[in-house]
DNA sequence: TTGTCATGGAGAAACGTATCTTCAGCCCCG
DNA sequence: CGGGGCTGAAGATACGTTTCTCCATGACAA
């Protein structure tokens, strides 16, 4: 039972192709054990650096590199964060519909890759067979649905799973949104004080959380404020119907002096209705929508817009995730507590954890009919959720 | 870390481990072998149906899900397709940067969803530490870097790599790329019938295939035709230096009375620029450029775009190197040959073998000094690359 | 009886790594 | 001189599959 005896009969089949180097080939050419070149490698165990740097140079010469496959089955992390987008039409991904999404997108793709793991796009769709066909250490869920099965599935299997939006009744690690009803009512308190009396929305019919949020945020306000709602709804995801509902917003006969639109397009569909309508923006109309694009600088007039810093949610999601993944190694979760910031924090104990972000109101002469300048609005104090 | 914080009854009922079922206890309460159960799963062996149903209901109620990591690393199959866009500034990505990215990214996902594999994003920096972290099948890369030392490692070590956009030095299995001297030919010869005298070019610094091979066909036709070349050069990754290169274009003392921008933003700075200048668009000086961008339907007036057809691209290359993965079990390439299409398909028996797919010009008025009609160029007949 | 098949299924060997445990030396102190 | 602690490194096991090999059984023909 000598270790020659017991290595000889590795590859007695005929090695046509040269096969990758395994940690046995560096070993056996280092003249060491497997130990020591997975220790040597990983920087643990008790090592002289000359034996290290020897191991290493060796598995350098050899091109050696590991098996991706086997350190995951070993140590149970693959280094790899599953990424969904809900799915809206046919297609899979809404990416380039919405620039949000893309952009949230883009960021968390550079935050995990920062911190060393990989991004996986995912459907949304609960088919099993793609799911289960890919290790994953967490899941990000970008605006998840209602009573997602797909994300209680991975939460009971124990996968950290942190959804940007507000999740409705499924069960996440985590959550991060944006303080949508505090934009909202930024917003509407931003065209009172530019002279609106009867400001309208166009807002969705879908059940998501921001259309929901911010939906609410108007009707509350209304109510407190006394005015009589004026909306319309439309499939938001439908992008000819948008510019359908616009029109009707401003043929109606209580025709607001004032719109805020909560999706991207809102603003040029807006924009083309008031002309058609020969409503001068903004001295009939002011004129908000909700978008992440820049057209809205050069248009005629540019648009004031809200922006809900995709990138800023994106990364944060992302390191939620991460911290959540590494910080908990046994099944239960523990210590995500110290991850949140102080503010902007759900207080209660009551799982998931929340946290809310500030958005952006970008200014522009859409939306004042004093002197146009560009100006941010500061963040507001965290209120209730 | 507070005894309290870490106490908080997160998950009540994981007092005990709730450790995943593995194979052997499907197989422990199915009373078989776990090779039974694996066969039963797997669709493979030779077993009765009412065997393979009873194990099957067994895992189901079990809720079994396979290990994805060692299922990998017993059949050396991962499902996971690596996806890589060539960085240009600090961040990883340029996704959103000009939407024929995004848009062939989302068809990419898509269809190896559709064929039941993942993407996993990768940034194109030779990190080893992130690409030799995840088990890859195979790789899609998007404007592959001149000699890219990443796509030679990869393919060296046997990795199937499929490239969108000829690759220059390095070693692809396959590749897809438009024809972009073909579309440049056609888009100057359209101009030219147009009544255009002198066709300015607004054109990258950069070395990539796209550029290089769209500015080289310009030359030539330049050299053909008898016309002294007329173009501005610029960063094509700087958004601020577009407008200028545009400024620099029509301010020269031989302004041209057309141009063609290779990149996205090219349209709207060069209406800006030909506003600036009192030129009219199209009576004296004709417009068009490259862009999957649909706003330009709707600038005033409308401009001619180059659709490069990113989702067909995306597809394409997708289906091209899982053909190579599934159909190339041994380390020598074979059988992709059939892969290809008839045509467009260069004929040579070296490698690699590449794919070149006919571009769509979209006439808006911008071009046509005549009736501004919509219509779609036909596909050109293949030439030589 | 004996051999040949076909059927149904079990055993055990990988896959390539990380890590727990053990062990041989060696020095030093009592 | 004996043992405790430290250093350096090897052995063995486990991770959870897939799959190759092989065996038991019974039917049927020779």
């Amino acid at each position: 039972m000598t270790a020659a005896a017991n290595q000889s009969g590795r590859r007695p089949t005929t090695s046509r192709r040269l096969e990758r180097a395994g940690i046995r080939d560096v070993a056996a050419a280092a003249g060491v054990s497997i130990t020591t070149v997975s220790d040597a490698l990983n920087g643990k165990g008790r090592l002289p650096d000359e034996t290290r740097s020897r191991v290493r140079e060796v598995a350098e010469r050899l091109g050696y590199r590991p098996s991706a496959a086997a350190r995951t089955l070993r140590t149970g992390r693959s280094g790899l964060i599953g990424l969904t987008v809900t799915t809206y039409g046919e297609e899979p991904f809404t990416f380039t519909e919405f620039a949000y999404f893309a952009e949230m997108a883009r960021a968390a793709t550079s935050a995990a890759l920062g911190r060393g793991y990989a991004l996986v796009v995912l459907p949304a769709s609960s088919r099993h067979d793609v799911w289960s066909n890919v290790a994953l250490d967490g899941t990000v869920v970008i605006d998840p649905a209602d009573q997602d099965p797909l994300v209680s599935e991975l939460y009971r299997s124990g996968v950290p799973v942190v959804s940007d939006g507000k999740p409705g009744n499924c069960p996440v690690t985590a959550w991060v949104d944006n303080d949508h009803e505090a934009a909202v009512l930024n917003i509407l308190d931003h065209l009172s004080e530019a002279g609106a009396r009867r400001i309208g929305l166009l807002t969705g019919t879908s059940t998501d959380t921001y259309t929901r949020l911010s939906t609410d945020a108007y009707l509350g306000w209304c109510d407190r404020v006394g005015q009589e709602p004026v909306y319309e709804a439309y499939p938001a995801h439908d992008p000819a119907a948008g510019a359908v509902a616009a029109d009707r917003l401003l043929a109606r006969p209580d025709r607001p002096d004032a719109v805020y639109g909560l999706f991207d397009p809102n603003g040029t569909d807006l924009l083309a209705a008031a002309r058609r309508y020969g409503l001068r923006v903004p001295e009939e109309l002011l004129l908000v929508c909700c978008s992440e694009s820049d057209v809205y600088a050069g248009t005629e007039p540019p648009i004031t817009t809200l922006s809900l810093k995709p990138r800023r949610i994106g990364t944060t999601v992302v390191n939620l995730l991460i911290d959540a993944i590494e910080g908990v190694d046994s099944g239960t979760g523990v210590d995500i507590a110290r991850l949140f910031p102080p503010r902007y924090r759900t207080a209660g104990t009551g799982p998931p954890p929340g946290t809310l972000m500030p958005t952006e109101l970008i200014v522009r002469a859409s939306s004042q009919r004093r002197s146009p300048r560009t100006t941010v609005s500061p963040p507001r104090p965290p209120g209730e959720v």
